[in-house]
DNA sequence: CATGAATGAGTGTTCATTCAT
DNA sequence: TATGAATGAACACTCATTCAT
């Protein structure tokens, strides 16, 4: 019995499996929301019956937080090293964790999570303080140390980082929002690129040293 | 005024009916979402009985439309109005109307009506395509206006309103939500006062002319 | 409106319903056990529907302890004042007692109630103890004050109570469980009648002084 | 022992599987009646996997069949042979059936078999009908034929043994019941030979000829 | 108009049974 | 033989909706 190298079909899917739920889950979420989502749609999404989600996931609940976990965990401690390794000025390194960002908002999968957590944040406390501490709380902190390292260096003006933190971050929720929600609604589409390269304009002239202009 | 036999109060309460409903029901919704919301919880925090409330909506649905576009719409002419008549500078201008978003906000009723949108846009298509079009996109055009009469007067550096609108409501959004989402579960408060006096800094900093820097 | 004399239909049904679902319960759970009743069809027996149990009962259950509440707490009340008034000789209030315990054989309902204690006790450890207490505990305690009474008035041979009475229960148990649960497998029948006085010449003669042996 | 490359013990195994499941699953439905054990328990506590079972029942209802016949079957015939041999008095008889009964007590493991049936017995018609036959009607015939010879014999009073047997059994199957179902809920525990001791006192006292009662 | 008892379609969850390995 | 992943029928329970009063 499978005696040579190859992997039976099978085993490797035990192992898949997780992952490819959580995945098809997002995708359902996604589109109807955790509450008007049936089970059976999850699992017909991923290819199995609906007995089988309960092989991986107690309950609909535990599959929700699964869902929310295995989205972001792995994407914060990318952007957290990309700061730790930086040299540049400022400009350069609001530039570079915001263009990150809007690689994510591209790969649109984990960019519906903001509005899974908005809707049922109440709904499982849990998660919702989950979310706050090691997402939201973690995104803000990354940005209030670029400025804080901007302010020491002279860069930008002075400034509360952690109030201006979530200005910055603003306009990137209402794009990811935006794209995730109201756009199908829309007459017309923002495009992404634009809207970032306006967003730095913006905010980098409200959050920086004026550039010692030189006579007007 | 009650000058037949019937009672005003009672009368009074006949017409108020839909309103209270409404309101019940968008704290309800505000604090479950609309799928998890039981009617019968609405019905209670009207006072009502369950049965009652098909009297007056046909269904759960038609209810939470009545919630979407009473919270809204009286809203919005509000702030139109405001922009017609006003005259003085692009700054006042922005800070008035941003003054009065603050007013909102602390006025927690209708600031929740976002994270619903948020959570059942796609549940609610005909819903999502009203509210872009009446809420998010007046704002947007409400903001760009601004921006552009800001341009033609010479008070605001050349930008793509309809680009720009959006990055100056983001901030705005950011602290609806985060009131009504994530504060709960968070260690910290954000003071909406303090949050929007940094938010004009950064934000009419990053939009307007430089004031005439004398040289240097 | 029903400004007459007559309740309406609805009214004296909804005091009624707990009792009759309870009643069709016992008949069900009796039928086929506790875990292989379908509640659907209680509600069918009850002439209701599957989702108004839920306004009376809030889970299956709930609805099982009534059903053993109701079957067995009014019962037992009974057969204590009956030996509370007594004054007869032991024979005659064994034979009283044991006289109601026939006639509750023959009115069959309750008597379901042993075989579904028997069945699903450790799933039900609160009912078991209950029961226990309440219902077997209590019809042995009476049992034994009768044989204590005779013993003091020299009527029983000297025993200990305490073990006495399961004794004389015990060809009652097996009636009762014989009727209940094998007899429909039988090819024969045991007649109740004749089964009771068999009984009570060997018990009473087992129990009893022998009469006075004239001389030995 | 093994001579040979085979392992014995493997072997040993093999043939020993059937008991072993059957022995695991009288466990698991003594402890939690039929409907509520679940096939998976009773593989675990089997030590082996749920697949498994398969191979040697078709279905939860053959390994429940057969967990009846093989409690049941060995033990009856040992009683009735006991019984074919004897040639002492009644009183000798009956005290030797009965205290083989308190030994199999003392054996929990098949004392839980009439809890079983009483709770199933409606749900297999065939096992019922088996037990009843087999098992209730044979333990009666049995001491029914004792009590016969106990009459030729002068020693017992003139009964009818068919209905004299159960009467002397139920006191028997109320210990076994209590002793499996009621008394881990009760606060005091019924000594078993002391009960047994009681037991024969009152029934033999009950059933036998007055000892030679001098002329009265 | 108002009530709340009644309904039943819908969904999460369990578990006996199958079958590829 | 043995395994355990996969299945899907079955059932408890919920809740929007109806309607007799």
């Amino acid at each position: 019995m499978a005696r040579d190298g190859t992997s039976p079909k099978w085993r490797r899917r035990k192992e898949a499996r997780p992952a490819e739920i959580v995945d098809a889950a997002l995708d359902a979420f996604a589109e109807r929301g955790f509450a008007a989502t049936r089970l059976e749609d999850v699992a017909e999404r991923a290819g199995i019956s609906k007995g089988t989600l309960y092989l991986y996931f107690r309950s609909k609940e535990e599959l929700f937080k699964a869902v929310i976990q295995q989205a972001m965990v792995p994407n914060l401690a990318l952007a957290e090293e990309r700061l730790a390794i930086s040299t540049g000025t400022t400009r350069e390194l609001l530039l570079e964790v915001v263009g990150g960002f809007l690689g994510s908002v591209a790969g649109a999968k984990l960019s519906a999570i903001p509005k899974l957590i908005i809707g049922e944040a109440n709904n499982f406390p849990e998660v919702a303080e989950f979310y706050t501490r090691e997402v939201a709380g973690r995104g803000m902190r990354i940005i209030a140390a670029i400025l804080k390292r901007g302010m020491d260096r002279g860069e930008v003006r002075p400034l509360d980082p952690s109030l201006a933190a979530p200005i910055i971050a603003g306009p990137l929720l209402l794009l990811v929002l935006w794209k995730n929600v109201l756009e199908p609604y829309a007459k017309q589409t923002i495009d992404a690129e634009e809207y970032m390269r306006t967003y730095a304009d913006i905010l980098l002239n409200g959050v920086l040293q004026r550039p010692a202009p030189k006579e007007g």
